[in-house]
DNA sequence: CGTAAACTTGAAAGCAATCAACTCTTGTGG
DNA sequence: CCACAAGAGTTGATTGCTTTCAAGTTTACG
């Protein structure tokens, strides 16, 4: 069934031709004629649009076999860029919608891509109403999924400035926030520079338990039922409060 | 129903049944299977969240034939909820997905509508990260787009708290910035409590040239050339300072 | 008419943006 | 090999937009 995930991932190889990109550079304009889309061979791209500003937007991240430019109908309303260097698929719509008549599992990946790109764009929606430090969990988990690895141990290949881009912060806030997270015990930060983040959701240690019940309130599943949690771990940890937090009230194992 | 069976869509009519919901019933519930897909035919639907606190995210409004629920694959990571009083058709995915086999033009339209839902997200998702007014202005040009009428004149089916919980805001900076639109010369608001808006973009005043550089610039599209506007209409209409600038400047006629 | 729901408005508080240093890392060249 | 510069990241203080809390006002409807 065509709306559901596919298993097997027949190839778009046959059709169009595999391109090298730099990082930081352009791969698709804003405004540019939408005739083809873009398939991440490897490395990460991101769309994106620039504000008025001067400031960006970042609309999605592209791992490895995601298509990029689906959404567009006639002319791209976001830009395209690889954020790592990345070698792209360049695919001509129409090859590929004449490959699709023909080839039911083609048009089946194709909806199927689609579908997931909708509802990641629509995770990624439903947290960007929400404050700092719940954006970047919600941040970290959907990267946790894509890009998992032993330990639970992630390696994010874009930096802090693309992460407030895609995230709706400044740069400032990503940073703040995020030692905030690594203060709380959530997360672990390795190497500040190659920016590699370390979720520990396994070990049984109070810290931990207080991290997954975040990790999962997140996602809007559970409803909190513990108010005290919330009042001391979404707004006691404020920069604001930072410093003082533990002295005023000696934490509780949860 | 006559109205939709008359435009060119093919149209799903074939499968699925047509069910009644009065407003503020639930049509979808969080974690239901997803075996479904709804088409609006009359009405106004809207899909979304309850998150922890209990104030919900509205992750898309739906008008009469759109297609709500392509997004999920197994379980709906959004409920679904009447906002007008709604007739929707209920179709099974394996029934579409079946006809969509047999006929091509069923094929694309669903591909289609997936697309279309996925611009929309990322349109959405684009304007999350602005400000108040950025986001009013946003839904305003969607909705006028999406429910276009004689005048300029859009009567938005949804209430202040709908719109509040879409865009992220709480219902008293809606109901705030759409004051300060109105003060503007932006829109015109008509009864205030059938929610009709009112953008006037045809007119050639000074103000309308404000309005239409703003909803233009909203879209990210027109580096803003003018420095002082963005000053002005961004920043100096902040309701900080509304009461000088209403009160010094007389209301001009558009 | 009267009540409840929807909407508006005001004042104070909170959180992220902004402005401004400062530190750490990496890579390059003398 | 060390010095230095540029890029990336962190931290602090202040400002400002949005939320929150708390009335009011208007509209719909029995």
């Amino acid at each position: 069934m065509s709306i559901q995930a596919q298993s097997h991932n027949p190839s778009f190889e046959d059709i169009g031709v595999v391109r090298s990109y730099a990082r930081k550079s352009e791969i698709v304009s804003e405004g540019d004629p939408a005739s083809r889309v873009y398939e991440v061979v490897s490395g990460t791209v991101c769309t994106s649009r620039m504000l008025n500003k001067g400031c960006r937007q970042i609309a999605g991240f592209y791992l490895s076999g995601e298509l990029v430019g689906l959404e567009s109908t006639s002319k791209h309303a976001v830009g395209a860029q690889a954020i790592t260097d990345a070698k792209v698929r360049i695919i001509e719509k129409r090859a590929l919608n004449a490959l699709a008549s023909s080839d039911k599992k083609v048009a089946d990946r194709l909806l199927s891509l689609t579908t997931r790109d909708l509802g990641r764009k629509e995770e990624l929606l439903l947290l960007l109403s929400r404050r700092a430090q719940d954006r970047l969990i919600g941040f970290i988990i959907d990267m946790a999924r894509r890009v998992a690895q032993k330990n639970d141990q992630i390696a994010l290949p874009m930096f802090r400035q693309d992460i407030a881009d895609y995230l709706g912060l400044t740069i400032e806030t990503v940073s703040r926030t995020l030692t905030e997270l690594e203060r709380c015990g959530a997360i672990k930060i390795t190497r500040g520079r190659s920016i590699v983040l370390r979720s520990q959701p396994v070990n049984g240690t109070a810290q931990t338990h207080r991290l997954l019940r975040a990790f999962e309130g997140i996602k809007g599943r559970l409803p909190r039922t513990e108010q005290e949690f919330e009042a001391r771990f979404t707004r006691g940890q404020s920069h604001m409060t930072l410093g003082r937090n533990s002295a005023r009230e000696p934490r509780q194992d949860i």
